[in-house]
RNA sequence: CGGGGCGUAGCGUAGUGGCUAGCGCGCCUGCUUUGGGAGCAGGAGAUCGGGAGUUCGAAUCUCCCCGCCCCGACCA
């Protein structure tokens, strides 16, 4: 039983001045947690339940989903990740440290090639997988901006899986049974949330996939067709256009176009020129970028930005890539800037990638790559060849869905789970094989999965707070009732005393609030700001023999007799969220 | 890393060259009060982020450093 009398808690009046988002706020104000440092917090006891309880509900669910547990320490020697490349590609954002001797250690990050080592150094058998191992340890990140509070930390509480496999075919099994597994956790935490392709699925599969949690403070992006259900990040939306018949299109056509270095001059140009009818998402603009130090070009609707991550996500191999600069454009005399069109491309060496609006048939006006000509009727594989289609156009809200054609939304949310299928990266790089049925040795396959457990207090704080404090569900709050003691005569502490221990002897948690001398007003405050889902009120009902039963979130309110008091409360919290 | 803002008691804040750094919350003592962050009286609590400088005099002006928050870049 929590008493408030003796609990390490003090409440803020005030919102702290260094938070912003509602759950940082609330976390702090609550007394859940306390800044130390930028995005490194520490947590004070109801804090501490309140992520033993989420990382409970975790542990349970891969418990029955066959995964086991295993630990490993957040200090790790480098020679593992040097194996695999991370220790430098993993860049400023890991933190690394020596020791007296001068060894070179780090903080992990995330732990493949722990796992990874660790399954090398048991089994060498195809007959001891499949084998899904994970932990719930701390990370660390060097984060460049961490933010949000506990949304976004340098150190914060992971789950993190790996599945190991002999087939693809297993792969992909194990793979699915994170999935439920992962279904059943949030679901259970009482989170919304949207499973999300994360990668373009290159092999048609659902090779990665995040789990969102809806929430305006989130900082993830995302698309969703509230009609089918299609769900992507940002990154991996996808654009369907079926090809259009130009037969009847006239022949490409250039035609005089001064002093139009935008596309709005260039459409009101157009416009005038011939007759209207004209507007940006009929014009082709070229962009030209520097992919790894080769010239490409990305075609775009004129309306269109190109959306650099988007592209990046999806040029694959790709690693440094730049928007032309004045001295790349020196090297290619061909490119007559602001008049730039892809019917040249060819012979000014530039590799072609295009959105897939520009389908084959479509038309355009675009540059006629002479300094103040544009030309019209400019047909996609007849007056100019696309050597790669790539989603790299900016995506809006009312886009069409890739399944059905609906507009789509765009909302944000927090990234709660990942699941992903790695392959045989690690493994490879780590020489994880075991023999197969014919004595081979073969290289393992592997997934890995993550659930960023103290990244779910905030993200439940998010999609359950109100003005007057958070709001817990039953499983996750600190205490299922929160038994409010007010007035001053010893019976209505007795009472509640009485009513505490006879919840805690059903099994149902009890913070109590038996400070004596502290005003009601105050208690209730407390209680509302704290957030535990059922509030008890023993005080000027206990005249009539009765006590009074909150619903924190609804706000429902009822009166009943103390005698069946225990009972109602038992019976209330399994219809509550 | 680029841009913006901020740093005064546990928390929220006032104080733009002048006297002993002010107020609210919280905390301690006493009395009163007990259904919506009570009242009165008394009290404790501050390296004014740090350092250097200007000045008769610096929380206040100058320089350097540190830290925090927000936007962006970045983020298995």
């Amino acid at each position: 039983m929590l008493r408030m009398s003796t609990l390490f808690l003090r409440t803020l009046r005030d919102d702290p001045a260094d938070a912003e988002v509602p759950s940082h706020r609330l976390l702090v104000r609550a007394g859940y947690i306390r800044r130390i440092a930028a995005g490194v917090y520490s947590w004070l006891p109801l804090g501490v339940i309140t992520l033993r309880n989420i990382e409970n509900i975790v542990r349970q669910e891969m418990d029955k989903a066959g995964f086991q547990e295993v630990h490993f320490p957040a200090l790790l020697p480098k020679d593992a990740y040097e194996q695999t490349g991370r220790w430098s590609d993993y860049g400023p954002d890991l933190f690394r440290l020596q020791d007296r001797k001068g060894a070179d250690y780090l903080l992990g990050p995330t732990h493949e090639e722990m796992f990874t080592l660790m399954v090398k150094g048991e089994y060498s058998s195809y007959k001891d997988l499949p084998l899904s191992l994970y932990q719930i340890q701390t990370k660390y990140r060097d984060e460049a901006r961490p933010r949000s509070g506990i949304i976004r930390g340098r150190e914060f509480v992971m789950k993190d899986s790996y599945s190991f496999d002999l087939t693809d075919e297993g792969l992909v099994e194990s793979y699915q049974r994170h999935r439920k597994a992962y279904i059943a956790t949030f679901d259970r935490l009482r989170l919304k949330y949207n499973i999300v392709s994360a990668v373009s699925g290159a092999m048609g599969g659902s090779a990665s996939e995040e789990f969102l949690a809806p929430c305006e403070t989130g900082e993830d992006t995302y698309v969703l067709c509230e009609k089918c259900g299609y769900a992507a990040n940002v990154e991996a939306m996808t654009t369907v256009v079926a090809p259009t018949d130009a037969s009847a299109t006239p022949a490409l056509e250039v035609f005089d176009s001064p002093n139009t270095p935008t596309i709005d001059t260039l459409v009101d140009l157009l416009n005038a020129k011939f007759g209207g009818g004209y507007d940006g998402a009929q014009t082709l603009k070229n962009v030209m970028l520097m992919a790894d130090e080769k010239a490409i070009s990305v075609l775009v609707p004129g309306d269109r930005e190109v959306d650099l991550k988007r592209l990046q996500a999806n040029l694959a191999g790709v690693n440094d890539l730049r928007v032309f600069e004045e001295a790349d454009f020196a090297k290619f005399p061909g490119l007559v800037k602001g008049y730039i069109g892809p019917q040249d491309a060819k012979k000014n060496g530039i590799t072609v990638y295009a959105d897939p609006r520009i389908a084959p048939g479509t038309s355009w006006v675009t540059g006629a790559n002479a300094k103040d000509k544009h030309a019209r009727f400019v047909v996609s594989g007849r007056d100019f060849a696309i050597d790669h289609y790539i989603e790299a156009a900016q995506i809006r809200k009312g886009d069409a869905c890739p399944t059905c054609a609906t507009p789509v939304v765009i909302d944000r949310a927090i990234e709660i789970g990942h699941i992903f299928q790695l392959g045989r990266k690690y493994a490879q790089a780590l020489n994880l094989t075991v023999l197969d049925q014919n004595g081979k040795s073969q290289v393992v396959t592997m997934g890995s999965y993550g659930i960023g457990v103290s990244r779910a207090v905030a993200a439940i704080a998010e999609q359950s707070y109100d003005e007057i404090g958070l709001s817990w569900p039953v499983e996750v709050a600190p205490a299922k009732v929160h038994l409010v003691a007010t007035g001053k005569e010893d019976n209505v502490f007795d009472t509640a005393e009485k009513i505490a221990l006879d919840l805690e002897a059903r099994g149902i948690s009890v913070m109590l609030d038996d400070r004596r001398g502290t005003s009601p007003g105050v208690k209730f405050k407390d209680a509302e700001l704290i957030g535990i889902p059922v509030i008890v009120v023993v005080g000027k009902a206990l005249e009539n023999g009765n006590v009074e039963i909150r619903v924190r979130k609804s706000g429902e309110k009822s009166e009943i007799a103390v005698t069946g008091a225990v009972d109602a409360i038992a019976a209330l919290l399994p219809t509550l969220p």
